[in-house]
DNA sequence: CCTTGACCTGGAGTGCGCTCCAGCCCCCAC
DNA sequence: GTGGGGGCTGGAGCGCACTCCAGGTCAAGG
């Protein structure tokens, strides 16, 4: 599998690619007769559980921390699996906080819709920061 | 309220509220007598509100554009719930995926936890990328 | 009167994570 | 054998969202 079929797999671009080996992220892969990285399934998993790293926030520090562990190899698993386990819930505080935003939004989607359904609608439409507490009890529909 | 008190209050720093302000995601708020800044109620609300939305991730432009609207007043009501439902929605795919990766930490972080508790673990731990299937059946503890 | 400290302005600088580019090589199909 | 396409390298450049700084004003306390 060449660099372009890689990037297409993986979802990332060519070039963030050569940017993660640069930076050590990645190792090196196999080079054709061309010089050309070949990839292989391993690389494959590999390249994919960073994305969900990535996808979660974790900055490229923190993935280059990882990724350093498990290069030294099995004595090190205590270590990633502490890694894993902080980031799990640095993510899981994350999710729930965005919980709370969605809340917010929605009230405050309600309270547009209120107000756009209402013949004359209220004063305005108050910005409302995190409770629940809608600024009228009940709206039509 | 002066801008040290409503960093305090908003979590934003004094510097991101004045630069808020130069790029028009703030109004100029009033001055006192010195020219420094005097925030009241309503600026509060709006800044937890933009805090909202920096934390579901909103870019900057976006926050602009919602915040110009704002500025043009109850005729743009529609737009702005356009843009809020078209936010939420993309925050609601974002919280979506993040669960779907806190599965996979979650199943790697048992993973380790049971190659951790063998006395002699597998032969090692394999990158596995999104389904759940385990490595192996069952590990003890 | 003098110091201290909070705040002011305009503009430069920073850190992150890529992204792009020039100039090159290699292979394959025509 | 020639043209085109994909890949290579090292290094420069970019967009975002701040963050910091120099040099200044103002008001209150000692």
């Amino acid at each position: 599998m060449r660099i372009a079929e890689f990037a297409q797999a993986t979802g990332f671009a060519v070039d963030t690619l050569r940017y993660y080996e640069k930076i050590g992220l990645i190792e090196p892969p196999l080079r054709d007769s061309a010089g050309h990285r070949v990839y292989g399934p391993a690389e494959l998993r590999w390249a994919e559980f960073l994305g969900r790293l990535k996808t979660t926030g974790m900055p490229i520090s923190g993935m280059l921390a990882y990724a350093r562990a498990r290069a030294e190899g099995e004595v090190t698993t205590p270590e990633r699996a502490r890694m894993l386990r902080e980031h799990r819930a640095e993510v899981a505080r994350r999710v729930a906080e965005l919980q709370d935003c969605l809340s917010v939004l929605d009230s405050k989607i309600a309270s547009y819709e209120a107000t756009m359904s209402d013949a004359k609608g209220p004063d305005h439409v108050a910005e409302h920061t995190g409770n629940t507490r809608r600024t009228r009890p009940q709206a039509a529909r």
